[in-house]
DNA sequence: AAGCAATAATTGCTATGATAACTATATCGG
DNA sequence: CCGATATAGTTATCATAGCAATTATTGCTT
């Protein structure tokens, strides 16, 4: 097995083929979403946000009127790293959320869209939907739908962290 | 469409679900990629090697006595942008590569996996197998190939940047 | 109601990543 | 052979990620 020579395996070409379908797989995952992540950041860093920062500030904007806490926004991000306070920091400083201790419990701090903040959002959509579209053209829509649901499988049989919303994990094919 | 709830709609919950299909792709693409990245990285990171550092010494490894030149590493990396030169000085600082002037060519720095380097990988090997495995056992065998399939177009669609290795690009599966 | 654990957010420190500028060597054109 | 250009690698700069420790507030428990 393992003799099909794959994009991958020409990409990264190792003088040795990979080890298993699964190293062949996994490294494809990786290597892909940092293709896709780079041009996704190619979209919106020109207008000063990186890829982070647009992905928080779609977050906030999305809670609406009501506002986010600021860790509810870090669940939401894409990347679960620690670093929210300081990317909200660097929209704030830029006017484009704006932010206020909650009321009935002062320990959090809620964020909302400005109106700027709003304006760029509106602005970034069609690129970004335009940048989506493209990444995963190549795909085809029914494709497309199996895509997710395995990306899916696997982020539910690798849900170790977050939220443990696992329920019941069935071993899957194998 | 998009009525279908997927698990990246609950898991990244926002008020508003994805605007598109190819919206969602790209959300579950990046969101697995960078759980799947860091369970990986908990098995590589006790060893005393980050992600990164793991991934350039089995690229030297893969090199044998022949060796590798420092921008040869950088091409076959899976983060394509990434800052070589550091990560081969902390592993020749940890003794698990050793490097050398080219001859013919004085230009470049060939790199050659040490003995120790070799243990540390052969020790690693299993372990690193047997996430991968892990990582997509919820596919099973078929639906791997499939994906690997898929992850392979879009990267060949993606194809911006990096050495645009394309050479008539067969349109696979499709 | 005093103490203690839990939660929300922030900050400090260190390591890493991205980009671009810089140095050294090699190659090509005349 | 000399200068222009290309190639290989390193270094500098800056922003960001990750982890741990800290502060502020709340809720629980007796």
């Amino acid at each position: 097995m393992n003799q099909r020579s794959s994009a991958v395996q020409r990409e990264i070409r190792q003088t040795r083929g990979f080890r298993s379908r699964s190293q062949e797989a996994t490294v494809a995952l990786l290597r892909t979403a940092s293709v896709v992540s780079r041009t996704l950041g190619r979209v919106v860093e020109p207008h000063g946000l990186s890829l982070a920062q647009y992905n928080a500030l779609r977050i906030v904007r999305g809670a609406g009127r009501a506002g986010v806490a600021t860790l509810a926004v870090r669940e939401r991000m894409i990347e679960e790293g620690t670093t929210i306070t300081r990317i909200l920091d660097k929209l704030e400083a830029a006017g484009l959320i704006r932010r206020k201790r909650s009321e009935p419990d002062r320990r959090q701090v809620l964020c909302y869209v400005t109106e700027k903040g709003g304006r760029l959002l509106t602005e970034l959509d069609p690129k970004v939907d335009a940048a989506d579209e493209a990444a995963v053209a190549a795909l085809g829509a029914t494709r497309t739908e199996d895509f997710v649901r395995m990306l899916d499988d696997i982020r539910r049989a690798n849900a170790v962290s977050g939220a443990a919303r696992s329920t019941a994990v069935r071993a899957g094919g194998r």
